[in-house]
DNA sequence: TTGTATGCGTTATCAC
DNA sequence: GTGATAACGCATACAA
C-alpha cells in the first residue's frame, strides 16, 4: 500500500523523480536512482495501476465477454486470445455473463471507465441500440450489430454446406438438426441451419429443425432429449447438432442399438476438443478458433492504435481497402463490409467403433 | 466520457449534489433531482468506476486466477464462483496465466491497486514468499502457502483411498497412475497419488507412478502416451489419471482390443463433465466443484468484511473456533488449521460398452 | 438541502 | 537533473 509519495519521502527526493525513474521518462543521477530503488524495495512499492490508468486513460488491457466460460468453444477461444494478447503486452480479463443482460451491462460500465482499452464481445444479451452506445474499441463475435463494430465469425453458411454434403455422401434421407431457441436474425451462426435446410432440400433430402433450450452442461438432459427425439422420429438417419448434444445423440443411438454411422450419421458443429472424448470420434465441422482469435485481436488493435479514424465523424468502421482485402485473402479470409468471415473445415470421425 | 463535472454543469448544480444523488448519500430536492437525471441521460453519463475505486479503495469485484481456462475443471469452478459472487453483488473477473510466473505477478500487481477486493488463486507459479507478500484478501485453491491464506481443497487423501478401493474391488494386480511432473510438496492434489500408492501396497497390489508433462488439450498427444504405456506395461490392469488422459487410455485400450473394465479398470480423477462424453462413461472421483466454490467465496467474504482481524498484527488467519468447526461439519467439511477440506465422491461408470 | 475545498496515486508541464 | 504544481474523476468533511 506504499504510494509513490512514501517512496519519495523515504528516498529524500521529489515525487516526480521517482515517477521519472519508473517510467524512464527522463534521466536521473545514478546516486538518486540507487536511493530510490532502495526505498522502493524497502517499502515493497508497486505502482498503482488504477491511478495510472485514470491519468493516462489507458490500461493496456483487453476484456472479453462470453456467455459461458464452461463452454469449450468459448474457453478455447478465450485461451487463444489471451496468448496472442500477451505477446502484444496486453493483459487479458475474461467476464462470464451467463447470457444475462444486467451482467453484460455491468461489464460495459466497467469498461467505459478506462479499466480496459477494448472489448472482444462474445455475448449478445443487449439490444443493437445499446451496443451502438459503446464508445470504445470493440469487436463482435458471431453477432451483427450495425456497422459500428467489426464482426469476426466463422463462415457458417459454408458450415451448413459442408454438413449437408456429409449427409448427402452418407445417403441420408431424413436429417434432424438441433438449434437454440433464441430467435435473433443477428446471430450469424443461424446461417448454418438455414443453409443446411436449403442444400438438403435441393437434394431431395427431408430435414427438420428442432429448437432446444441450451442447458449447457447438464449432459443428462441432452441425453434424455436425444432419446426422445430418436424415439419420436424413428426414421431419422442424420443428426446435426453442437458438440455436446451431438455426443448425447451418439450415446443415445448406441443405447438403442443403432449403428454409427451406418444407421445414423452424426455431424457435430464446433469441433472443440470434446469431440475427441467420445469413444467414437465424431465427424465435426470445425470452427477455426485460433484464426478467429487472431483476426479478432488484429481488428481490435487496429481500432485502438491503428490508422486514425477521427475524420470519420460517425465512428463507422471504414470499409476495407483493396489492400486490406488482398491481405485478407492471403489469410484465407473473406471480408464483406464489416464482416470478417473465416472458413470452417470438416474433421472426419472414426468410421468404426 | 462525460464526467460528473459535465453533468453538474449541465444541470446547473454543484458536483457533490450529483454525487449525492448517485450514491444516495443525502437527500436532494425533487426538482434538482429531475434536472440532474435529465443531464445524466442527455450526456449518457456513467460513473467512472476507476476514479470511484481509487477514492474508496474498493471495487466490489473479485478476481480469480487459473492456469488454464480451457480446462473443464477450472472453467466449471470459475463458472460456479461467478454465479455465487453475482448473488453477492460482486463482479467477477477471470485471469488465465498459462502457469506463467510473469503473468501471475502481472495479475497481482493489478490486484494490489484496488482494482479488485480479493483474489481466488488457483495458480501456483510463484514462490511461497511471493505469495506471503500479497496484502489483500486471498484464498488459495489446492496450494499451501503458509498460514496467511486459507486453502480450500478437495480431500485428495480420501480421493486416493476411494480410487484404491475401486482397483481393489476390480481385483487389479498392477495399477499405473499418471501424475504431473511438477514436484512441489505444497500442491495438495499430490496426496491422492501418495495415498493411492500406500493403500495399494497395503493390499499387495503393485503400482507405478508415471509423471507426464501436461499438454492440456492436445488429445492426440495423450492418446499416443497412453498407447506407449499400454505397450510398455502389458500386464497393467488398472489406470488412474485425470479425466482427459483417462479418456485417452480408454480409447487406446479399446484400440488394441482390451475390454473395459474387465481387462483394464480406469478411474478418472476430477470427474468433470467431459467424463460424460466418452461413449463408455468412466468411473471417476468427483471433486465437488460447487462446494469448493461456495467455501472459497465464503472464506474470501470473511476476510473482506468479516470479523475484524486488525488485532492480529501478523495478519494470520485465526484458527477456527469451535462454532466454526461445528458449522463446517454441517456442511460436511473438514477444517484443519487454515485448510478447508471437502469430501470427494465416486461416480460409477458404465459397466457395459 | 446545497456548495467549497481537499485528497486518492499518478503523470506531465513547467520552471529552476 | 530535479522540484513544485496542476490535472484525471470522484467522494467526503465541513461550512453555508
Amino acid at each position: 500500500m506504499a504510494s509513490i509519495r512514501d517512496v519519495a519521502k523515504e528516498a529524500g527526493v521529489a515525487i516526480c523523480t521517482v515517477s521519472r525513474l519508473i517510467n524512464g521518462t527522463a534521466k536521473v543521477e545514478p546516486e538518486t536512482q540507487k536511493k530510490i530503488e532502495a526505498a522502493m524495495k524497502k517499502l515493497d512499492y508497486v505502482p498503482n495501476e488504477l491511478a495510472r490508468g485514470m491519468f493516462k486513460g489507458r490500461s493496456n488491457s483487453i476484456a472479453m465477454l462470453v456467455p459461458n466460460i464452461q463452454h469449450p468453444w468459448f474457453s478455447s477461444l478465450a485461451s487463444e486470445i489471451e496468448k496472442i494478447l500477451y505477446e502484444k503486452k496486453y493483459k487479458f480479463m475474461l467476464f462470464s455473463t451467463s447470457d444475462d443482460k444486467q451482467r453484460e451491462k455491468e461489464c460495459f460500465k466497467l469498461l467505459k471507465s478506462n479499466i480496459v482499452d477494448g472489448i472482444i464481445c462474445g455475448t449478445s444479451a443487449c439490444t443493437a441500440k445499446e451496443y451502438q452506445k459503446i464508445d470504445k474499441p470493440m469487436v463482435m463475435l458471431d453477432y451483427k450489430v450495425g456497422s459500428k463494430f467489426p464482426v469476426v465469425v466463422s463462415d457458417h453458411k459454408m458450415g451448413g454446406q459442408l454438413a449437408a454434403q456429409e449427409f448427402i455422401n452418407s445417403g441420408c434421407k431424413y436429417v434432424i438438426h438441433i438449434s437454440g431457441i433464441k430467435v435473433d436474425k443477428n446471430i450469424m451462426s443461424f446461417e448454418c441451419h438455414e443453409e443446411l435446410d436449403r442444400v438438403l432440400a435441393e437434394n431431395g433430402i427431408k430435414s427438420r429443425r428442432v429448437p432446444i433450450q441450451w442447458n449447457d452442461f447438464d449432459f443428462h438432459g441432452y441425453f434424455e432429449m436425444a432419446k426422445c427425439i430418436l424415439e419420436e422420429y424413428p426414421d431419422v438417419d442424420g443428426i446435426f447438432a453442437a458438440d455436446m448434444p451431438a455426443i448425447a445423440f451418439l450415446k443415445a443411438a448406441l443405447a438403442i442399438g443403432k449403428k454409427i454411422p451406418d444407421d445414423l450419421a452424426i455431424v457435430a458443429y464446433d469441433g472443440t476438443y470434446i469431440t475427441n472424448a467420445s469413444t467414437t470420434r465424431l465427424t465435426s465441422i470445425h470452427q477455426p478458433y485460433k484464426e478467429i482469435a487472431q483476426e479478432a485481436v488484429r481488428q481490435l488493435m487496429e481500432m485502438i492504435d491503428g490508422p486514425e479514424e477521427e475524420d470519420d465523424a460517425e465512428g463507422q468502421v471504414e470499409s476495407a481497402t483493396a489492400d486490406q482485402i488482398d491481405s485478407a485473402k492471403e489469410r484465407n479470409t473473406h471480408i464483406d463490409g464489416n464482416l470478417i468471415l473465416l472458413p470452417v473445415s470438416v474433421e472426419k470421425g472414426d468410421t468404426t467403433l
